[in-house]
DNA sequence: AGCTCATGGCGAG
DNA sequence: TCGCCCTGAGCTG
C-alpha cells in the first residue's frame, strides 16, 4: 500500500481528525490488545511520518510505531462496528470518526526516544524539510550497486518505493542497472529535486502521477495509463506495453524480488541520464 | 473456491 | 537469494 506519500498523508489526516483529543483505542483482533488498553481514553497528540514509518503520538511519551509493509492499510471512516474484526489490528476513534489498521508489517508501542532512534537511522526523506540529500549522495556516489537498487534503499531515499523508482529513473533517462558511482552529481540533484517536487503532489492527491502534461495523452495519441493505484505513470506495471515517448515495449525484470520496469530505448544500457 | 500478486522488509542460509 | 509475514483485489476455473 505505501510509499512515503501514503504515510505522510496519513500522519496529516490523523493529526487533523484526532490531534489533541482523547480517543478510544481498541484491537478487535487482539494482537495489539495490551497496548490498546493502555492507550484507550488517553489524548492523541499528532501523527508523524519518516519515510515509510508512521508514528502515532499519544500523551505520556507513548508512540505507536507502524510500518504498513506491502499490504497494510490504515483507513478512516465513520465510527461503526467493524466488518471484519478478525483482521482489525487497531482502531482509533473519536467524535464519530474511526481509523482502522489492518495487515501492517508491524505495529508496536514505543517511547519518544525509540521513535527518535528510528528517525535518526532513516535516510533522508524528500517529504521532510529537514532532509539532507548529501547523505544519500555520499553513499550513492561511492556504490557499485545499481541505481535501481539504491533508489529502493531506505537509508538513501526514505519513502521511495517501487513506483517512484521506476518513474523517476524513466523521467531522467537513467539505466536502472547503472552503478551508483557512475551517476554524476548534477543528475543526482535533479533526481532528488524531482522527488521533492513529485512526492508532495502525491500526498495531496493520494496518488502518484508522474506523466508530464505534454505526454497525456501520449505522443502516439494513446491515452496515458492510469495504474491500478490511481496514478498516471510512464512505465510502472506497464511491461510489454508501448513506451509513451518512443513506443518501445516497456521491459520488466525482477531485481531483489521486486519488479523493475523501464524503457530499453529511453533508458539504454549505460545511460547516466542527465539533468532535465 | 482457489491461485497469484501487490506501493515492504526481515531473517535464515 | 529465498522464504516468510500480514490482507485483499483480481484474476482463473
Amino acid at each position: 500500500m505505501p510509499e512515503g506519500h501514503v504515510t505522510h498523508r496519513l500522519a496529516r489526516t490523523l493529526t487533523r481528525e484526532f490531534g489533541g483529543r482523547p480517543v478510544r483505542v481498541s484491537s478487535p483482533q487482539g494482537r495489539f490488545a495490551d497496548a490498546a488498553a493502555l492507550l484507550d481514553g488517553t489524548r492523541f497528540e499528532r501523527g508523524d511520518a519518516v519515510g515509510k514509518h508512521l508514528f502515532l503520538e499519544f500523551e505520556a511519551d507513548r508512540v505507536v510505531w507502524i510500518h504498513l509493509g506491502l499490504i497494510g492499510k490504515l483507513q478512516l471512516g465513520p465510527d461503526e462496528p467493524p466488518a471484519s474484526p478478525g483482521t482489525l489490528r487497531l482502531r482509533i476513534a473519536a467524535h464519530g470518526v474511526r481509523a482502522d489498521l489492518r495487515g501492517p508489517q508491524w505495529c508496536r508501542l514505543v517511547t519518544g526516544g525509540e521513535r527518535d532512534a528510528v528517525a535518526a537511522a532513516s535516510g533522508p526523506d524528500p517529504l521532510r524539510a529537514d532532509a539532507d540529500p548529501q547523505r544519500a549522495w555520499a553513499k550513492l556516489s561511492r556504490s557499485k550497486r545499481s541505481v535501481g537498487d539504491l533508489m529502493m534503499d531506505q537509508a538513501l531515499f526514505a519513502g521511495v518505493g517501487n513506483i517512484y523508482r521506476a518513474e523517476v529513473l524513466f523521467r531522467h533517462g537513467i539505466d536502472p542497472y547503472l552503478p551508483g558511482v557512475d551517476l554524476d552529481r548534477a543528475t543526482f540533484d535533479s533526481v532528488w529535486g524531482d522527488l521533492v517536487a513529485l512526492m508532495p503532489q502525491a500526498v495531496r492527491d493520494a496518488r502518484i502521477d508522474t506523466v508530464a502534461d505534454d505526454h497525456t495523452p501520449d505522443a502516439m495519441g494513446r491515452p496515458a495509463r492510469v495504474d491500478r493505484h490511481g496514478g498516471e505513470v510512464y512505465v510502472y506495471r506497464r511491461a510489454g506495453d508501448p513506451c509513451f515517448v518512443c513506443g518501445t515495449p516497456v521491459a520488466r525484470a525482477v531485481l531483489h524480488g521486486r519488479n523493475l520496469y523501464w524503457c530499453p530505448t529511453c533508458q539504454p544500457a549505460g545511460s547516466a541520464g542527465g539533468p532535465r
